[in-house]
DNA sequence: AGGCGCTTGTGAAGAGGTGCACAAATCGCG
DNA sequence: CGCGATTTGTGCACCTCTTCACAAGCGCCT
């Protein structure tokens, strides 16, 4: 029930696509999905339950069921789901299927930290190149990399074939790095400097914003201990977060 | 200064408090207005329409002009918001009035990068102490703080008055700091660590994964390769991301 | 003083996401 | 071979969030 994209004659439309046009917050948590489908592989486990995968997931398993089903039929009734074709299944969905290369500007406290980060790589992801705009940084080697200047961005992306462009740099600088990624063709951005990227339509940005993460723990913390001082009453209804047990 | 709210007072019953219990959407953006602000303030700006701020804040002015309005009316018709007056408001509801002091664990990479990042500082939080499980990462010192043995975490969280935990950690060792952070009373937690923690109710958790965001990035990226390898029809109806000038 | 332009605050409609509850499908077993 | 246990896939109701559109309010200018 998924398979009618278009009976035109896309000619090359045969295998794998399908472009189910996710909800995006499925695409947000497929990812979660797909490492916990890889922790379970790692101990053995051919199939899984949508209960216990939900529960790796952190998430209902009601909810999991509707974002596979969203992928299409890949579970098998009073069975469960193949772990390995799940997996392929979802790597596929998300494009891991190609290794893709990415470009990080910026080698600062962060971004040196970034160009280190294994996760990349055991998740599909090449560090393919890093740039930095103060001539004192270029040329120091990190990870096996060598940090070139950021005026050679242009010419690196086309060689390495970038796909997506992650910006360490302090706010200021963030915009006009944003510009030149753009120009040289990429359309996937992630951000981690505190400020909003301008960019053309066509062009995804993602910003994670560390101190912003404080800054919501703040409040429930605010919140909690403003309850906590009421003697009765509204106290204990209304926390409910994370999972428990 | 945490006042109680009364249970069936609907008009405004003290001065600041309130405690409106704002939607969690709100909340998630409060700091990015906040962050807007600052920087209208440090370039001399003393009052801003929804929309100027809605455009620095990268948002809807609609959806500006509701958020705010949960914090109460601190605007002014045909003028609008007091840029001072209105940094007070949102770092009350956030509880950023006082400083709150965090603990490190896991000086990894990451957590190297963490402990040295000034973001932190500059908006309010305070890095008091740092852990980690490797004894020949203990004794380093880290922009002026020294690593301690994470056998320590409860004595010093109580001495520093810890109010919010951050782990870095690799994920197999997570769960287990996340259980002392919860034992030494710490209801807050922001994980880096590609794990899904869990604690008991009551306790927030925020889960910041790096290479989720990558994966996600990558959807997009498959899916705008795909819309465009089809020759005609559907490729340019349904690409609308970040914001666009 | 009065009108006019600008901006906020909000009601209402719409879109999207969540979770329940159950029918349909599959396997294992007697 | 049929039955019961198990688990998926999904219709539906609820809820949150978003967006539009506009009345109410405010300051300024004449």
């Amino acid at each position: 029930m998924s398979q009618h994209r278009h009976p035109g004659a896309p000619g090359r439309a045969g295998a794998v696509p399908a472009l189910p046009d996710l909800p995006e917050a499925t695409v947000a948590r497929l990812p979660e999905y797909l490492r916990a489908l890889h922790a379970l592989a790692d101990t053995g486990h051919e199939t899984v339950s949508s209960e216990g995968l939900a529960n790796a997931a952190g998430v209902n398993s009601a909810k999991l069921r509707k974002d596979l089903s969203h992928l299409g039929s890949y579970g098998t009734r009073g069975v469960g789901y193949d772990v390995t074709l799940l997996i392929e299944q979802i790597e596929s969905v998300l494009g891991l299927t190609q290794c893709r290369s990415v470009a990080l500007v910026g080698v600062g406290n962060l971004g040196h930290a970034l160009a280190g980060y294994d996760g990349f790589a055991s998740r599909g992801f090449r560090i393919a190149a890093l740039f930095d705009a103060d001539p004192s940084r270029v040329g120091e080697e990190i990870n096996g990399l060598v940090v070139r200047h950021v005026d050679e961005l242009a010419r690196v992306a086309v060689e390495e074939s970038i796909s997506i462009g992650v910006i360490a740099t302090p706010a200021p600088a963030a915009q006009a790095v944003a510009d030149q990624l753009v120009a040289v063709g990429v359309t996937s951005i992630l951000n981690f400097a505190p400020c909003v990227l301008s960019v053309p339509e066509g062009v995804d940005v993602r910003k994670v914003d560390l101190a912003i993460e404080l800054q919501i723990l703040s409040f429930h913390e605010h919140r909690k201990a403003s309850l906590t001082a009421l003697p009765g009453g509204l106290a204990a209804t209304d926390t409910q977060e994370a999972i428990g047990t």
